[in-house]
RNA sequence: CGGAAUGUAGCGCAGCCCGGUUAGCGCACUACCUUGGGGUGGUAGGGGUCGCGGGUUCGAAUCCCGCCAUUCCGACCA
């Protein structure tokens, strides 16, 4: 491709919208351009980009024994009322004015609907269904570029067994398959476990890329290989001991002291010395809840284990229900009967300081054995930076990551409730078990921007890559520069690599090679009339800024050598 | 959906508080000259419903009200 002839707007300042990096350099390098909140037209280059991926995944899929679908996006809504996800997705599901129809935001009704009409028999099985298609979510806030639009591209598949021993391998070839499609996009990557949540059946996975735009918190380990989102991790805190003796009971002034911090600094005693008392409302009904000094509550797991009715009591309430403002609370002399729950770090402690439920008093030396009734020890609290992984040998790091696969063991949650159903060997009606997968494709790019540029711009993985090769002719006024760079173009087309030549007449130097390094081909080829002059060409690898010199009659042979 | 900010040329911004010539700057764009290995320098140009609607006023980019859009923080995210 000739640059004179391409469509590539490239741009030197920054959009004020675009805050990470990889937005950014979409924008600049002319990938993308936003026609809507979340929504984005892919350009040229950009689609460039996103079609090198979508082969990969459908040489992947295929490998696997998959066969492609292309399936509509416009559903009737009553599909969607089978399954009783119209409530389910609320209002990111789009709905059609003017006919029952929706936008879909993923496609198991309609797979469901083929496997109904037409898989009758255990022979029929099993199944990997899969397409690559725009899926439509309205999301209420669209963020990061195209990480997370109204708009966007996926490749969903799903497979269809005869017994959960099928869906075992299905999932297996499914995580295999992804693996290989994310290395092969050059991108780092790791897998965590997730709780199957709402979509119900036996498993899930997800596979996440470590990025500071990401979305998710994730905790990883990294002697293990241990990594769960933020919201179920656990970790090997140090737990403190229960000390030999206990002493008594004594309720003590401390003036103006409200946080953990404050309190300890007062008692000159470790914050771990302390427990902090928490109070939660459970439909109405009033719960105490005790963690170690500092030790964040995670919400996530209390939903797990309480329901989603549960949230913290209001300060109004707190000291309605318990006679003191929130720092002076504490499991002793509570004038309602809680329910009190304590986080597992803290059985069995003695010695411990505690609110006295009277503003501006605690209570020293509580023994949750001796002083408390605590209902169970449960795992309630936030792992933290640092700490040691349950494997004993790591450190338990928390960074952020983007989510760019998931894989979902789904069972018969769609085959019950849609009657897709086959005949065993014994002549036995059965829902078909299923599974379901799936792959942002825009998130693959944006994620690899993410992991692979500098300031000056992009440096593609080849496997991906628009262009591999980016030739610029430096001096578009001497005719022995342009003529030899016209010949490595056509050579260089002869055998079939692809290159984006920067032919453009009256375009200074400098300008050249910043639009080369910000759109980032994996290797650029620079005609000037200095090395020309001694019949040499330079070459630039773009990732590490290499650059080395061949001479002129050798430049076809080292472009194959640099790609081989 | 809650909180905040922003909306002026394709992009980045100033002007607004304190209303008053023809709305300004940088980049980009057009023409010419210049330069020619890291976003050359210059001259001359083109491009604007100042987000939309209403109000106050002799007069509104500027003040007031409503709406819309975009972004950020949070909630939500099968």
């Amino acid at each position: 491709m000739r640059f004179k002839n391409a469509f590539i707007p490239t741009l030197k300042e920054v959009p004020a919208d675009a805050i990470i990096a990889s937005h950014q350099l979409m924008m600049r390098a002319g990938l993308i351009r936003p026609l809507a909140s979340g929504i984005y037209s892919m350009l040229p280059l950009g689609y460039a980009v996103m079609k090198k991926i979508m082969q990969i995944i459908r040489e992947e899929m295929d490998a696997i024994g998959g066969q492609e679908f292309h399936l509509p996006s416009l559903n009737p809504i009553e599909i969607w009322e089978e399954t009783g996800r119209v409530e389910a997705f609320g209002d990111i599901l789009f709905q059609i004015k003017n006919r029952p129809y929706v936008l879909a935001p993923t496609h198991e009704e309609v797979i469901t609907n083929i496997a109904k009409n037409h898989i009758q028999s255990y022979k029929d099985l099993p199944q990997i269904w899969y397409q690559i298609q725009t899926k439509f979510r309205n999301e209420s806030r669209p963020k990061s570029g195209v990480i997370r639009g109204r708009q966007f591209t996926m490749k969903d598949s799903y497979t269809l067994d005869s017994s959960w021993e099928g869906l075992d391998k299905s999932y297996d070839l499914h995580s295999d398959a992804y693996k290989k499609i994310y290395e092969r996009c050059g991108l780092k990557y790791f897998i965590v476990g997730a709780s199957s949540g709402a979509m119900g059946g036996s498993g899930s996975q997800e596979f996440m890329v470590e990025s500071v735009a990401g979305e998710d918190t994730l905790v990883i380990c990294s002697e293990c290989g241990y990594a769960a989102n933020l919201e179920i991790a656990t970790s090997n805190a140090k737990k403190i001991e229960r000390e030999n003796s206990s002493n008594s009971l004594k309720e003590i002034s401390t003036p103006n002291v409200k946080t953990i911090d404050e309190l300890a600094e007062f008692l000159k005693i470790p914050a771990t010395q302390c427990a902090k008392s928490l109070i939660y409302l459970n439909d109405k009904e009033p719960i105490l809840i005790l963690m170690e000094g500092n030790d964040q509550l995670n919400e996530s797991k209390l939903h797990s284990l309480f329901g989603m009715n549960i949230r913290p009591a209001h300060p109004e309430e707190l000291l309605e229900l318990t006679g003191a403002d929130a720092g002076s609370i504490g499991a002793i002399g509570l004038k309602n009967n809680f329910k009190i729950f304590a986080d597992k770090k803290l059985e069995g402690r003695n010695n411990l300081v505690s609110g006295a439920n009277k503003n501006d008093f605690h209570i020293l030396n509580v023994d949750l054995n001796r002083d408390t009734k605590i209902l169970k020890y449960l795992d309630l609290r936030t792992v933290e930076n640092g700490e040691d992984c349950n494997c004993g040998k790591g450190k338990i790091k928390i960074t952020k990551g983007i989510e760019v696969g998931h894989i979902f063991k789904l069972g018969t949650k769609y085959s019950e409730s849609m009657k897709a159903n086959f005949l065993d060997e014994n002549g036995k009606e059965n829902p078909i078990i299923m599974g379901s997968y799936g792959i942002g494709v825009e998130r693959i790019m944006a994620c690899h921007l993410e992991q692979n540029h500098d300031a000056n711009g992009i440096f593609w993985d080849k496997s991906i890559a628009p262009y591999l090769i980016h030739l610029i002719c430096v001096n578009s006024n001497s005719e022995k520069v342009v003529s030899q760079s016209e010949k490595i173009y056509s050579g260089l087309n002869e055998i079939k690599f692809s290159v984006l030549f920067d032919d453009r007449k009256d375009i200074s130097a400098g300008f050249k090679f910043k639009d080369a390094d910000l759109l980032g081909m994996p290797l650029q080829i620079i005609v000037g009339e200095k090395n020309l002059s001694n019949d040499l060409i330079e070459l630039k690898e773009r990732s590490n800024g290499k650059r080395w010199t061949v001479n002129k009659d050798l430049i076809i042979e080292e472009v194959k050598k640099f790609f081989s």
